[in-house]
DNA sequence: GTCTATAAGGGGATAGAC
DNA sequence: GTCTATCCCCTTATAGAC
């Protein structure tokens, strides 16, 4: 079992994490993560060679996070339609459990990067990781429709549409927050936003009635 | 009429608003933005007297070709639910455009900037303009409600739903294509994608039928 | 495991020649 | 209007004391 108190890399990829979804890789400096955490510079470099290493390693514990939450909702039990149900939902809970994770995703996803983080990121296999989550909601969806329970779609639209409904509205902070003019991560902000989602796609996606 | 060839302020703004959005402003140092200009660092800073201002101007102009072509088709002509379709439309028609727009204003939405570039964008009135179009788009959605042509909902949800849906996607850039398997901003990508989410919302809105 | 000190480089911004 | 040269500050990273 770990510490009680949390050891220096723990706390080091805490605030990393913080201080990265907050304002981006290239805005942070390595001092000042190390000073949020109580250290000196040079102290993070023991725990981490490089600062590439460091996002890197912040990014592989987020998809790790996702990964907990949103495989096991996909296993294949019930129909599509409701599998789709359980997918929105975890994915909604994974990113409002830990409000930095929606950040991180979205500039992992869109920012061209530093060659360095570029490198890093390689390494730690978080794109394949996202892509292959991704790839198992598509299935989702192609067999809902070729199961009559949803009408004909554009499967990689309709995963776009997903993906920027939930990660970019939690990523939306300040601006969401005045938008809503309420906070986005209180639990009736985010049980709404679970619901208002979910019955717009099982609608939005319902088959035509046959006359 | 402006000069057939393009002066070096908007030359080095057209550079600027590349670099800006595929990098993002701390990793884009002025002297990368004046050399993909042909100029000298120091050249830059007789037009613009700071990289934030610099930063703010180009946001400015992004603001301003959206206003161009959304704040049109806000104009309200037929019902709501004809006035949302035109929306959608011009929303992803003006993003499609210029690939740089949607990278851009996600950014200016969801990234905690240095203080010089929130007080530059702050004295440019950008966030000011964007919300005021949001504003008049959720008029649209609550007249809607209010004339029974959509279902009740939570405007602000639906709005994020939106966004999210035009804004990300045409952010997603390498992202997007890699799940597509094709471009995003080739004419048959951008048709389908108004076709999609234009079906999704009218259906995903439609009232119940009265039994 | 954390510190101070230092190296080597790049950042934004200014001054002044042309 | 563009250039070269320079300023000072902050960056990542390393070396070595404690």
């Amino acid at each position: 079992m770990p510490d009680p108190s949390p050891s220096s890399r723990a706390k080091l990829l805490d605030v990393a994490e913080q201080l990265f979804a907050s304002r981006g890789y290239a805005a942070i400096g390595v001092s000042a993560v190390a000073g949020a955490a109580g250290l000196g510079k040079s102290s993070l470099f023991h725990h981490f060679p490089s600062k590439a290493d460091l996002y890197a390693t912040v990014l592989v514990r987020v998809v790790e996070r996702i990964e907990g939450q949103v495989l096991p909702a996909l296993v294949a039990i019930g129909d599509p339609a409701h599998t789709l149900d359980r997918v929105v939902a975890a994915i909604i809970d994974v990113l409002a459990e830990h409000p930095t994770s929606a950040r991180l995703l979205l500039r992992s996803v869109f920012e061209d990067d530093d060659e360095d983080v570029i490198a890093a990121s390689a390494a730690s296999g978080v794109n394949e990781r996202i892509a292959a989550i991704l790839d198992k909601v598509s299935a989702v969806i192609e067999d809902g429709v070729a199961a009559g329970v949803f009408r004909p779609v554009s499967v990689p639209d309709l995963l776009q549409t997903v993906v920027g409904a939930t990660v970019f509205h939690f990523a939306s902070g300040d601006f969401g927050e005045a938008l809503f003019r309420a906070p986005i991560f209180s639990a009736e902000a985010i049980a709404r936003r679970k619901r208002e989602l979910q019955i717009l796609l099982q609608q939005g996606l319902a088959p035509a009635v046959r006359p």
